[in-house]
DNA sequence: CTAGGCTATTGACTCGAGTAGATCCCGGTG
DNA sequence: CACCGGGATCTACTCGAGTCAATAGCCTAG
C-alpha cells in the first residue's frame, strides 16, 4: 500500500475519465481508446504498457453509458418472466444469465406478475432503456405481438409452442413429452389416468393436454377425469383433492407442471393414500424441487439450459440481420419415484 | 416502391431522435426536452400540445444511455446473489424488483455461482455499467469490502449478520431465530436435538450455530450432534444420512436453511423413518417450498419483502447522501408440521 | 541528402439528451 | 414613441468514449 497519506475514505472521488488516464500516460485520448478495445488502430507496446499502468493506477473503467450512446447498443438483455420465484423461470433465468454474460451482455430481469398490463409496462420500459433484446416469457399462451412490435426490439418469446411468424420462438414439444409420461404410467399397468392440467388462456389446447389424450387413445384406454386449476404448488394441490374426490377416482395421475406435482403429492399424502401404491403420480418440468419431493418425481425435463442459450443466441443473431426462427427442443423423460419405479 | 404500402416488415427504422421530434413540432430541441421532463422550463399549453403530438405520431422514445450519460444515472440498481435458482434468492429478487420498480429503477440481476472471482467480476461489471446501487448477496459471509470500495458505489449488503462500519448492511437476527425454533422443539420433549448446519466461510460462528447452543443451554439439554455441509438440498440430505448414522442419533433436527430442511426429510424418508414421529424436523428461510414439503416444515421466516425494500431504500437514500446503516430485522416461527405439531 | 513509405499518434467530430444563457416577442408604461 | 419586464423559445455547450482523417516521426532506398 501506499506509504503516503491514503484519501479520505468517503471523500467523494470524481470519476475517473478515459481524459485523466491520457494526461496521466501522457497520451491523447484516442490511444487510450485503442489500448481499452484493442483497436480498431495498433499502438506501440511502450505506449500501451504506460496506459495500462496510467488505467490500473487511476482505476478507470470506461463508461457504459458513453460508450452505449457511441454504439448504440447496451449491451443489456431484457428478460420478462410471470415470477421469478416459479422454480422454472428461476432456472430459466439462472440459464439465461449465464449464456448473456459469456456473450458480454448483462440482464435486467422484471417479473409481470402473471398481469398483462404489468407486462406491457416492463416491456416498454425496456425497449426505452435500449436493450439489445427482450425475451419474452409472456403470462398469455399467445402474447400481445403489437407491444414488441411497435418497441421495435429484437426478441425471443419464451415457452412458445406454436409459430409466430416475424418472431423468433422458442418452447419444448409438450405434446410429445406429456405422451412420454403418459405412456410410462400406463407401462405401470394404470388404467385410469388423471390429468391435472395447468390453466391457459388461450383457444387451442395445450399440448400436454393433446399428448395425455394421445398416449390414452394409443393404449385403448378411456380418458381420465380432467381438473383445471393454476400452473402452482396450490393449484396442484386443489386439482389433487377434486381429482381425489371424483367419482371414478384415477389411480394415476399426470401434472402439466412440477409445481403442480408437488401440490397434488401434497393432496394425496393428506389423504393418508400411498405414492405411487395408492396414486402414481408424474409431471412436467424437471426442476430441482421434483428431485427432492416425497416420493421423487418422475418428471418430463425441458432441457432448460440449451433453450436458454438458443434464446440469447436468437438475440443476438437477430441483431445481425439473421431471420427470426421459431424452434422446438425435445423433452427427456426422468425416471424417479413416484411413477412406481423402484 | 409504391409510397402508400406499408414499408416492409423488417426495413430496419432508423431510431427516432429528440431532433426528428422537434422538427416535426416545429420547435427547438430544448424545448422537447421541457416537455419530457416537465422542466425546467416551462412551455406553452399549445407548444406542448404539438410536442406531445409528434411524440406519439412518431413514437419517440428518449435514449437511456444518452440520458445516462448526461445525467451520471442510469436509473438502475445491480443485485448479484450466489444463485437465483435458490428459491430464497429467488423470493429476495422479486421483492428486489418489486421495490426497485416502484421507485422507477430497473434491475440487473447477476449470479456468482459461489464462486468468489466471478462475484467480483459481476460487481465491477455493474460498477462499468454505472448501476446507481448494488445490492449484494455474497458467498462469503465477510464479503470483500475492498472490491465495493474500489468500485465507488453505493451498496448495501444483505444477508449480513454484523456490521461493516462504512456499509449499508442487512440481515436477520439468526441468533433469535434458531433459539425460537429449537426452544419449539424442546417444548415438543425433545431432548437430543442435532444440528445440521449450512458451511460458511467465516472465522466467526453463524448466528443460528449460537442460537442453537443457546436454547440448548438454557434448557440445561446437553448438546446434540453437528452436521456441516452445504446450504443446498443435496447438502442437507447428506446431513441427514450422516446423523441418522451417528451413534447418539437425535430425535430432533434443526437445519439453518429450508433446502437443507427438504434434503433431511428426504434421507429421513429413505430410512423408512416418519416425520414428526421417529424424527421431527425443524429449518430456516420460510420459503414457499418449505410449505409443500411433506410433512410441511415448521420453519423460522424470515421478512423478505420487507428487508428488500430496507435495501433498496438504503441504496436510493445513499445517492442522496445518507449515512449507510446496518439493520437486523426480527424473524418468526411459521409451526407446520413436522415439529410435531398437528 | 531527399523522396517515399511506413507506423504511431493526435485532433476533432459524433452519438442523444439536459440545461444555462442569450434572444425574441409581446404588451404595458412613462 | 422609446423603453422595459417577462414569458417563451432557441442556441450552444456538455457528458465520455469510438474512430477517421490528418500529421508527425523515422527508416530506408535512391
Amino acid at each position: 500500500m501506499d506509504p503516503m497519506t491514503t484519501p479520505a475514505a468517503h471523500a467523494p472521488r470524481a470519476p475517473v475519465t478515459r481524459k485523466d488516464v491520457a494526461r496521466y500516460a501522457g497520451v491523447s485520448t484516442a490511444v487510450v481508446s485503442y489500448v481499452v478495445n484493442r483497436g480498431p488502430k495498433k499502438v506501440a507496446p511502450a505506449t500501451e504498457a504506460k496506459v495500462q499502468d496510467a488505467i490500473r493506477v487511476l482505476g478507470y473503467r470506461p463508461n457504459a453509458a458513453a460508450r452505449a450512446l457511441k454504439l448504440g447498443s447496451s449491451e443489456t438483455l431484457g428478460l420478462v418472466v410471470p415470477d421469478i420465484s416459479n422454480p422454472f423461470f428461476a432456472l430459466f433465468s439462472h440459464a439465461v444469465e449465464d449464456a448473456a454474460a459469456d456473450l458480454g451482455y448483462a440482464l435486467v430481469l422484471s417479473n409481470s406478475d402473471g398481469n398483462l398490463a404489468k407486462e406491457r409496462r416492463n416491456i416498454r420500459n425496456l425497449a426505452a432503456r435500449q436493450v439489445d433484446g427482450v425475451l419474452l416469457a409472456s403470462v398469455l399462451f399467445e402474447p400481445d405481438l403489437e407491444v414488441l412490435e411497435t418497441a421495435d426490439i429484437p426478441s425471443v418469446l419464451l415457452n412458445q409452442e406454436r409459430d409466430a411468424p416475424g418472431f423468433n420462438s422458442i418452447g419444448v414439444d409438450l405434446a410429445a413429452g406429456a405422451r412420454i409420461a403418459v405412456q410410462h404410467l400406463i407401462g405401470h399397468g394404470h388404467t385410469n389416468i388423471g390429468l391435472a392440467m395447468g390453466t391457459n388462456v388461450s383457444d387451442s389446447t395445450d399440448g400436454r393436454e393433446v399428448g395425455w389424450r394421445e398416449a390414452l387413445q394409443e393404449a385403448g384406454l378411456p380418458e381420465g377425469p380432467i381438473v383445471y386449476s393454476a400452473f402452482t404448488r396450490p393449484g396442484g394441490y386443489l386439482a389433487g383433492q377434486r381429482l381425489l374426490a371424483s367419482v371414478n377416482r384415477p389411480t394415476a395421475i399426470f401434472a402439466t407442471s412440477d409445481m403442480q406435482g408437488i401440490g397434488l403429492l401434497r393432496a394425496i399424502h393428506e389423504a393418508g393414500l400411498a405414492v405411487p401404491g395408492d396414486m402414481a403420480v408424474a409431471s412436467f418440468d424437471g426442476s430441482a424441487e421434483s428431485e427432492y419431493s416425497w416420493p421423487p418425481l418422475t418428471t418430463v425435463e425441458q432441457p432448460v439450459a440449451v433453450m436458454a442459450e438458443a434464446a440469447v443466441a436468437a438475440l443476438v443473431g437477430a441483431s445481425r440481420g439473421e431471420k427470426p426462427r421459431h424452434r422446438i427442443f425435445p423433452t427427456q423423460l426422468h425416471v424417479r419415484q413416484s411413477c412406481g419405479c423402484p
